[in-house]
DNA sequence: AAAAACGATGTTATAATATATCAATTTTTG
DNA sequence: CAAAAATTGATATATTATAACATCGTTTTT
């Protein structure tokens, strides 16, 4: 029954709570489809990457999950962030060792992320320019891609006054 | 008296004695030019990083540097790699968390490379068309870029037997 | 040339990120 | 239900990176 319309820009104003409903309603289709099991741990971990937009680190998920009084340990996360990578729910931000909400429904091997040195805010971009230009690149080389990974930093529009 | 001529691809085979060479008369040129000071350890830095295509770890670099008989500190190595990373005559690969020599001379602040899954080699690009395409996106969401960083991952020509 | 200022390096300690390993538990499969 | 497989718990440790302060050397100023 959902509509679809155009994302936010994660920096301006916008009613997070529909991104956070659409990210959790999509992991259980996503993981529904793939037969593969989206544990209570995993959806938590998921939910607490989606409380913002920005990036978020392995050791801070850890800790925003032990404040529901549990004491889990770094592998309880990095096993939940992994079992998320392979489903295409959240993206690994390198350059920022943080992780972050996939914002598509397509495409789960490429990684474009514009990400604002002052607010810290990931903003998801889908380029088909600039995966062709990569592709296209590549082929000079005789170089087969498996994955794009683009980090692009620099000051987002809300953080340009 | 250096002839100009294009660098060799750095998966196939090349004597790598002269990437080694060039990168390291530019080196001396170009903290020359910015009135920096290329000291030994930096230098030594360099060219245990240019000892190959691939990148290579701040720890790695580390070990080799105290195979001379001397005995580093970590610090030591990351002040060196911070020196080489303002002057544009390294790269980071934060996929892999390691540094890699720089192969142009131009765009410091442009990062990209394709990445061997296999061999490791780090091939660094110079496509105008994938800047430009970043930068026509970037202007979308009103982004002001600061550094591209692009690192795809894959499988490099000779790899693929 | 002596003193001061600055930059580079040495040294120790520790922070931050990530994984290996094995045991215990839960879920699925036959 | 029993066996197999997947998930989680728990402990230890590996890997990557930086903070803080002391020392040394070079350059600049007087």
């Amino acid at each position: 029954m959902a509509t679809i319309k155009k994302a936010p820009i994660p920096c301006t104003q916008h009613n997070h709570q529909d991104c956070l409903n659409n990210a959790l309603e999509r992991a259980r289709s996503v993981c529904k489809k793939n037969n593969a099991r989206l544990t209570p741990i995993r959806e938590r971990v998921l939910e607490l990457i989606w409380q913002s937009h920005n990036p978020l680190g392995a050791y801070d998920i850890l800790a925003k999950l032990n404040e529901d009084g549990k004491n889990a340990a770094p592998p309880t996360v990095y096993r939940a962030l992994d079992f998320l990578l392979a489903q295409g729910l959240v993206h690994r931000i390198s350059s920022q060792n943080a992780f972050v909400g996939c914002s598509l429904t397509s495409h789960p091997h490429v990684s474009q992320f514009l990400l604002c040195r002052q607010c810290g805010v990931a903003i998801e971009i889908e380029s088909s320019a600039v995966t062709e230009a990569i592709a296209k690149n590549a082929i000079e080389y005789g170089f087969k891609i498996d994955a794009d990974t683009i980090e692009i930093s620099g000051l987002c529009q809300c953080c340009q006054e």
